[in-house]
RNA sequence: GGGCGCUUAGCUCAGUUGGUUAGAGCGCAGCCUUCACACGGCUGAGGUCGGAGGUUCGAGUCCUCUAGCGCCCA
């Protein structure tokens, strides 16, 4: 620890010593190397939790681009820690990689060119081709999934790169992946734990279906998005009755799947309906008319058909209303084949319904209803022309078709029962900005159903459960094997469960393993406890579990913030952090959303290498908690003159304290008696006080905004002051006081600087310090030896008295404006300088008045009382 | 349809509990060179705070209504 300036003596400093022609380049990979290298922020296990400040960091998707909105965010949570270090936390700040799931899929295929086909066996001896083909090679399971390791670790090596390039001050050992074997572990382990509960519980259910990737996906994955659509008026014939019933639907191809057509239970004109039948058109099957109040009589003819399953509100029906099931759409997206006149498919006219329905099958939705209209037209069941509209149609928020709900067997982890539990841990919780609750809030209170975390995939968490297999070689379903917590992690697939062999693989009296991989947020949703080493590392997890922070982007509250809530709510009846801060996104430099489909995705290493770390750093860092913010390369440019300042500002400061040996010699705080040298670290005690409670609050913009302003104004006005006489005779106390105020409030801003702008912050601090600044304790008030309260600081308690500062500031203002007005250089001298003002302001005037002389070159300094004030500046002849 | 956020100088944004002539940076204009800084410095012009009404001695800052933009949820 480098000795501190408010020794009460003065002290010699043994840094590097200060450069001739200090510069920005290079500083990233030199102090990325040395931080490293002497483990400036490793994590210190001996600290026990109320020492610790623990970072839940979200892993970002290794397998997606590279995204100037990683910096962003990430340069808030790092600026966070980095005052948490200061402050003497021990800061626990683990990165992870998240590769697993389908977005790695995609990528493999792509990348590689292929496709995985589970019915293949594993080939040992794989290789990939060199170059993509054209139509994508079929690979085995194992094959795919080693496909997926590989680029996975390439595209973590770029992140890291990245994180480190940026200056990230994680701690590299604690590094996870999502797929990495302790991820794997504490995802099984937390299922196996949720299923001896019974808190995750498997059910054959509608389940939303996406077509393409042919997986289950839930609800937090949906998204709406506006389509054209059309309603088309068919009629339904009445049952021992004249006449129909005219429905309004978008989707004529679910007719076949009709099981009753809805009203609302108070609307006049179907009441004397309900409890009749009518028969489908073309199908004849009868179904009845029933009553519901979530038929909205504004929409179409106020009557719908429910069909097995148009959508989430047909679900509802079919459950309260306990209607049967009539399946058409298969997991392709393709209707399946289905028999009239069957059981459950009875028929007025199954002959005729055969006929209808094999113009159907096979066809895709889309063609489906393209045929079934203009069998309808013909048959005459279609009143007038199709009505186009645009509506809201649901997608899987990755998926490029609409979803289809089907009828299949799923996990389920219970949320609905633990609603009001969850609201209440999101009260809980403190959000950075506090409106951000809303957003979860309204998410919970919107859950329709329990959480389906099974996926129908490759790459991802098997599921750790075998079914066995009965006497005649079928699956029971009813019984399912779970896995020993001992042997975690398992793969089904290939491990066998606990008392059987592998040879009673798939056979009689044998089992089979559960061939489904886990939603990726049932693994992110435990990031705290993966990072943390929950029952893996049971010292390390109690020093660090429940975390202090969670920082995330506010899109994904309802998906990764509430997993993780409801995780930890159910394994531990407890909040996994007691902080959420919410960052905004990044815009594209016009302020729109930045997307791959756009083209306007901004990549940030150019951006690093141009402006550099601190640069960028201090773009980030300006955007406020929870703001969107646009690419600015102007804020870039900003941040960059701010760290060339910083390294020029110390320069000059430090040059005035080196002895004839190049030693930097502080001279203790208590030399600082000039009422000029005591005003600005007055000033600078009220800005640690607010850069503190801001960086306290999480808002390290605002901690920023004021440093950076009185840092500014520390140089343009304070340090032209003060300049002549630091240059003194190192015996004069003006002199001494001048030099001990530079070095007080140099070691104070740096230190203030020094989460957003580790790198220059760090440089200077070399220069005349040992040890790492980031280590270095968090400015104090104290240490500055004023009372920020008392006259000489700010605020005065009289309003009308300027401080000293303050008064030689402006009136060098006003001399500096005097001679730009007579385009004369700012060293000309002034013959004269008549300052009117009251007493008391001149006397303030007075106790900085030779440090006013010098800086404004003032040869004569006449002053006058009275009330209104007034300066006169007479420039000497050139 | 419900909810949240935003709307302050040409641009990007600060304005904390309502209190003197509304702030910053960028951009722009002009000037100044090298004794910390040309990857610079200094100075200046430029808004009445989306609109309407209200509370108050006093509102950008609180209330109501309203318009536009963005987001979230149905």
């Amino acid at each position: 620890m480098p000795e501190q300036t408010n020794g009460s003596t003065a002290s010699a400093h043994s840094g590097r010593g200060i450069p001739d022609k200090p510069g920005l380049e290079g500083l990233e990979a030199a102090w990325a190397a040395r931080w490293e290298a002497e483990g400036v922020y490793a994590f210190d296990r001996t600290a026990t939790r109320d020492q610790v400040f623990s970072i839940d960091t979200p892993p970002p998707t290794v397998s997606g681009s590279l995204h100037i909105g990683h910096v962003f965010s990430y340069t808030h949570t790092d600026a966070v820690a980095r005052f948490q270090r200061m402050r003497g936390r021990a800061v626990f700040y683990p990165m992870g990689w998240d590769d697993n799931g389908l977005p790695t899929e995609r990528r493999v295929q792509n990348y590689f060119g292929v496709r995985c086909d589970p019915s293949l066996p594993y080939d040992p001896d794989y290789v990939p081709p060199a170059e993509p083909p054209k139509d994508p090679v079929a690979i085995s399971r194992p094959n795919f999934v080693a496909l997926c390791h590989q680029l996975t670790l390439e595209d973590e090596q770029v992140f890291e790169h990245l994180w480190r390039t940026l200056g990230l001050s994680v701690d590299w050992s604690h590094t996870y992946a999502t797929i990495g074997e302790r991820a794997l572990r504490v995802s099984q382990r937390g299922f196996v734990r949720l299923a001896r509960r019974g808190q995750v519980v498997q059910r054959t259910a509608p389940t939303l279906w996406d077509v393409d990737f042919r997986t289950a996906v839930s609800q937090a994955e949906l998204e709406d998005r506006e389509r054209p659509g059309a309603y088309h008026r068919l009629r339904f014939p009445r049952v021992g009755a004249e006449g129909a019933v005219e429905i309004e639907t978008t989707r004529p191809e679910l007719l076949p799947a009709c099981v009753a057509l809805v009203a609302h239970p108070d609307d006049e004109r179907y009441r004397p309906l309900f409890g009749t039948e009518v028969t489908t058109p073309l199908f004849g099957v009868r179904v009845p008319v029933v009553a519901h109040e979530l038929a909205d009589p504004d929409k179409g003819s106020g009557i719908a058909m429910i069909c097995t399953f148009g959508d989430t509100t047909d679900v509802v029906w079919w459950r309260e209303l306990g209607l049967p099931t009539r399946t058409v759409v298969g997991r392709d997206g393709r209707l399946l084949p289905v028999e009239f006149g069957s059981a459950g498919w009875e028929s007025d006219d199954p002959a005729a319904a055969a006929t209808h329905y094999d113009e159907l099958v096979g066809r895709s939705v889309k063609q489906a209803q393209t045929r079934i209209v203009e069998l309808l037209t013909e048959s005459g069941h279609l009143i007038g022309v199709p009505r186009a509209i645009s509506h809201p149609v649901k997608f899987f928020e990755k998926g490029d078709r609409p979803l289809e709900i089907v009828s299949s067997r799923q996990w389920f982890v219970e949320t609905m029962p633990h609603r009001e539990a969850l609201l209440a841990r999101g009260e809980e919780l403190a959000w950075h900005p506090p409106y951000m609750a809303h957003r979860f809030r309204a998410w919970v209170e919107g859950l329709s159903g329990d959480w389906n975390i099974s996926r129908q995939r490759f790459f991802g968490v098997p599921l750790p459960v075998w079914y066995p297999v009965d006497a005649h070689g079928e699956v029971d379903h009813g019984t399912p094997i779970l896995a020993d917590e001992a042997s975690l992690p398992v793969d089904p697939s290939t491990d066998t469960p606990p008392g059987f062999t592998e040879d009673q693989r798939g056979a009689p009296h044998g089992f089979i393993g559960d061939p489904d991989v886990m939603d990726t947020w049932a693994t992110s949703s435990l990031t705290p406890q993966i990072a943390g080493g929950w029952e893996d590392d049971t010292d390390l997890f109690t020093r660090v579990f429940p975390m202090d922070l969670r920082p995330q982007a506010h899109d994904i509250i309802r998906t990764w913030l509430f997993s993780t809530v409801v995780r930890s709510e159910l394994e531990h009846g407890a909040l996994p952090w007691a902080n959420a801060a919410i960052s905004g996104w990044v815009l594209d430099p016009d302020r729109k959303k930045m997307s791959k489909s756009k083209g306007n995705v901004v990549t940030p290493l150019p951006l690093l290498e141009q402006h550099g770390a601190d640069a960028v750093r201090y773009w980030a860092a300006s955007g406020r908690p929870g703001t969107d913010t646009a690419v600015d390369e102007g804020q870039m440019k900003v941040g960059r003159r701010l760290a060339m300042k910083v390294l020029n500002a110390s320069r000059f400061a430090l040059g005035r304290l080196v002895d004839e040996a190049g030693v930097v010699v502080v001279p203790s705080v208590d030399a600082v008696t000039s009422p000029i040298d005591r005003a600005v670290l007055g000033r600078l005690a009220v800005v640690v006080d607010e850069a503190t409670t801001a960086f306290e609050a999480y808002d390290y913009a605002r901690a920023l905004e004021r440093t950076e302003a009185f840092f500014w104004a520390f140089c343009d006005d304070y340090l032209e002051l003060v300049k002549s006489r630091a240059y003194g005779d190192g015996a004069d106390p003006g002199t001494v006081s001048a030099r001990a105020a530079l070095a007080a409030a140099l070691s104070v801003l740096l230190r203030l600087l020094a989460p957003v702008l580790p790198f220059v912050t760090e440089e200077v601090w070399s220069w005349w310090q040992v040890g790492s600044i980031h280590t270095a304790p968090w400015p104090t008030v104290d240490e500055l030896g004023v009372d920020p309260t008392a006259d000489g600081a700010a605020p005065a308690p009289d309003p009308g008295i300027d401080t000293v500062l303050e008064m030689a500031a402006e009136v060098l203002g006003l001399v500096r404006r005097a001679k730009t007005t007579a385009k004369r250089s700012m060293r000309a001298p002034v013959a004269r300088l008549t300052v009117t003002d009251t007493a008391a302001r001149l006397d303030a005037l007075g106790a900085a008045e030779g440090d006013l002389r010098d800086a404004g070159g003032v040869v004569d300094l006449v002053t006058i009382v009275a009330d209104e004030p007034l300066v006169e500046v007479e420039l000497a002849e050139e």
